[in-house]
Formats: structure tokens, sequence, C-alpha cells
DNA sequence: ATTACAATTCTTGTATACAAGACTGTTGAC
DNA sequence: GTCAACAGTCTTGTATACAAGAATTGTAAT
């Protein structure tokens, strides 16, 4: 955090938040923050301007900064996005792969094999974020990249929630195997579809998602 | 731009941007912008942060701000996801649209004929923008409107070089008529694929693209 | 006891001051 | 004549001071 202040305060605060240290709803201090951090307010209020232009506190005059709390169904909308940008990613990535892209895809598809297998959840969230990146990584789309890595970022915290359902890990895992499979032959409409299935929250996995919400509010409120 | 300074700022200067009146590339002077807004450097800065974070600005250490300019190449990406978005946002519209939505959709479609007819691109401009904002509004989805007019603004500029093409406009509102048909009947998949295409830069349009940026460039130095 | 109003305190919003790094222009040397 | 180095200036980055609005607490009245 040492060569910009600002930058290096804001991916503190941010990571604060998608990591449940700052509770959405909760107010961020500013004097409170520059303390924390040994800095004076104006780089604080800097950051909390950088992350308000995201949209992941809000910002109401004179009243300070609160962390954004999504309902569960803009919860819901945010998820049908990132199916549609992962879908998308996939789809370039069918057709744009190189065979480096292919060995990293393959390399993370088989740690996510590893943890699914001993039932780590920890280690299976974070080899699935890193297949998940390397199918954006082979889109070969700068700016589609950015936009997959903004938003998965954002909705980390309930994707992990996602992960303690029962079974979860062992069928995403599956999911796994076809959007490899897609992807490597170059099916640029089965890769979408399988991502796109494999992100939405539909059916069951909804309810499953508020229930898990709901559990996680109680769990943090008592 | 009297309540909240800040935000005002910021949609002024974002304004600059996108209506070319602050050029790529172009450096933002905080002191220089501060005066002109009547203001101190403060809020300058923050708004300037929040330009950052949205992408329409980069701050290098030390150096100041400046206008983000996208490559042609990074341009090309960025209507590439604005094309699956735009086709999600019709996907979905087809499937939720009101009786209300209708009703606007038609009325946007119209005046689009209008001034087509008389062939004023700037009248096209502002009502094709209605047009697609009613596609966004009929997709129920406020997180995708958001993210559909956050990246519909950035390429305002693009888009309004696009209408300088010979034809264009009539081809442009042709296209209209059967993104219209497909969403009123509930089409989803006609509705995203037909929007995907009228939004996507592919074959001809993306010379075409490259040549009135090129164009336009030349413009602005002489 | 509860509610309403007022005063105080606390926090945000903006301006300004100060420090440090970057740019520019000039001078000197090769 | 050109290039490099140094000094001066300018701009950014951070801190602090000051003003104004919001929240809270206390008191008084019903």
């Amino acid at each position: 955090m040492a060569e910009n202040i600002v930058q290096g305060l804001r991916d503190e605060i941010e990571n604060g938040i998608v990591t449940n240290q700052y509770v959405p709803g909760e107010r961020l201090d500013e004097m409170q923050l520059a303390k924390h951090f040994g800095v004076s307010r104006t780089p604080v209020r800097e950051a909390l301007m950088q992350l308000s232009a995201i949209g992941l506190v809000e910002i109401r005059p004179r009243r300070g900064a609160v962390v954004v709390e999504p309902g569960p169904h803009r919860i819901y909308e945010m998820f049908e996005v990132m199916a549609e940008l992962e879908g998308m990613a996939g789809s370039l990535a069918a057709r744009r792969h190189t065979d480096a892209d292919r060995n990293e895809l393959l390399a993370a598809h088989a740690k996510c094999e590893l943890s699914s297998n001993i039932d780590d959840a920890d280690t299976y969230y974070y080899d699935n974020e890193t297949f998940h990146r390397a199918i954006y990584t082979a889109s070969h789309s700068s700016f589609l990249i950015e936009q997959c890595l903004a938003l998965h970022r954002r909705l980390r915290p309930y994707r992990r929630l996602q992960l303690r359902v029962r079974n979860r890990m062992k069928t995403s895992f599956n999911e796994h195997g076809a959007i490899v499979q897609a992807i490597l032959s170059g099916e640029a409409e089965a890769a979408r579809t399988h991502l796109r299935e494999h992100i939405a929250v539909q059916g069951d996995r909804f309810s499953d998602l508020i229930a898990t919400l709901a559990a996680q509010r109680k769990g943090a409120s008592g």
C-alpha cells in the first residue's frame, strides 16, 4: 500500500467489503478509517468516492458512506448478467483459445478436481476462481475480461455462500467438465450455454441463495 | 449543479468527455477545472477519482489525470460487450414487457421513423437513444439497465460517428423494425439475435469505424 | 412517562496550506 | 551544434482548518 495511498485504501476497503469485514448497511466513518490506516481524511474520501462510482458503497449527502446492501432480487439480477458475460467469454474462448490458454484451463480444471475430491470448500473456492479466470483470459477480449473480473469480485461473497449448499461442489465440478470440453473442441455455442447455466441462479438454486443469505444475516446479527 | 458539487462536477466532466469537448489524451488540469467551475481543487479531485474508477480517465501517479484514449481494438471490444448486453436486454424484454413498455417502444420507434425520413442525423441520434432505453427499461432488470446505460454512455461518441456512414440511418431503422417485432411478439431469441447484430461492429462496419475514427482524429488535430 | 423542541456535539463538505515529485528552460561542456 | 545536467517552477498528493448540516441528548411541558 506504499506507492499509491488512495489506490491502496480503495483495495483495502473494497476487500473488506467483499470479505464481509464491513457488512452491508454498515456506515464507513471517514475519521475512523483515517485513523485505522494512519492517514488523513482526504485520501480516505477519495477512495470512498471511487468505491461509490463502482457501486460498492453509497454516499448520501451529508450523511456519509454506507456499504450497499443489495437485496436478493438485485443479487439475482447480478448473477443473471454475470451468466451472460461468462457465457460470452466462454464462446469467445472456444473460438480464440491458444495452446497456452488450453494448458491453463486444463491445469485449473485438474486443481478443481482435487479440491472437490477432498471436499475442501475453501480450496475449491479459490481453484474455481482460477478456473473462471482462465476462461476470461482465453476470451482474449481485454474489456470483457475487466468486466468479468469486476462483477466476479462483487459477487464473491454470494458465490462463496452457494458452495455451502449440499453437493454443490461436485455438481459444479461436473459442469466444469462439460465447459472445458466445449471450449477446447471449439463449440462456441455449447460453451456459452453450459457456462450460462453454470452461473445462473435458476430454480432451486434461487431459493438456496435466499435461504443461505437469510442464514448468514441471522448469524451476523446474533 | 447546486445540491452536490462533486456529483455535478463528475457529470459535467463526464459529459465533456463523451461529447468530445475534452478529447482523448487530453490532460485534465485540476487547478484549471477548479477555476473554471469556481470551486477548489478538492471536489475536482474527488470527481476525477470517480471518473477514474469508471474508466473514463486515467490517473497516473504524480502526473495528473488524462482522458483515456481507447484504441480502435478496444472500442471494438466494448461494442462487442454492448451487443451482448443489449441482446440480453432484448431477450428479457421480449419475455417481460408490459403494456406500458410496449407503448414506449412503439412511440420511440415511430419517432425514429420520422427522423430517419427527414434524414436528420442529430435528431435520429437522440431518438435512437430513446429507443434503446425503452428496450433496457422493458427488460425489468435494474442492474442490467444500469450496466447498459453506463456502457451506452461511454460509447456515445463512437455511436454518433457511425451514423455518419452513408445509409446507416435507414439501415438502422430497418433493423429496429425487426427488433420491435421480435420483442412485442415475445420471441426472446430472435430479439437477442437481432439486437446483437444491430449493435455489433461486424464486417464493413469495423473498417467504417476505423476510417471515421481516423478522420475525426485528423480533423481534431488540424 | 412520553413527546417535542432546542442546544450541543459530531461528521461531512470544501478550502487552503504545505511538501514532494515532475516538467521545463537555461547554461555549460563536449 | 547538440546533448546533458541542474535549477526553478509548476502540479500533484496529503494534511489540516473551517463551515454547515445532521444526529443525539437533555430538558421541559403535557
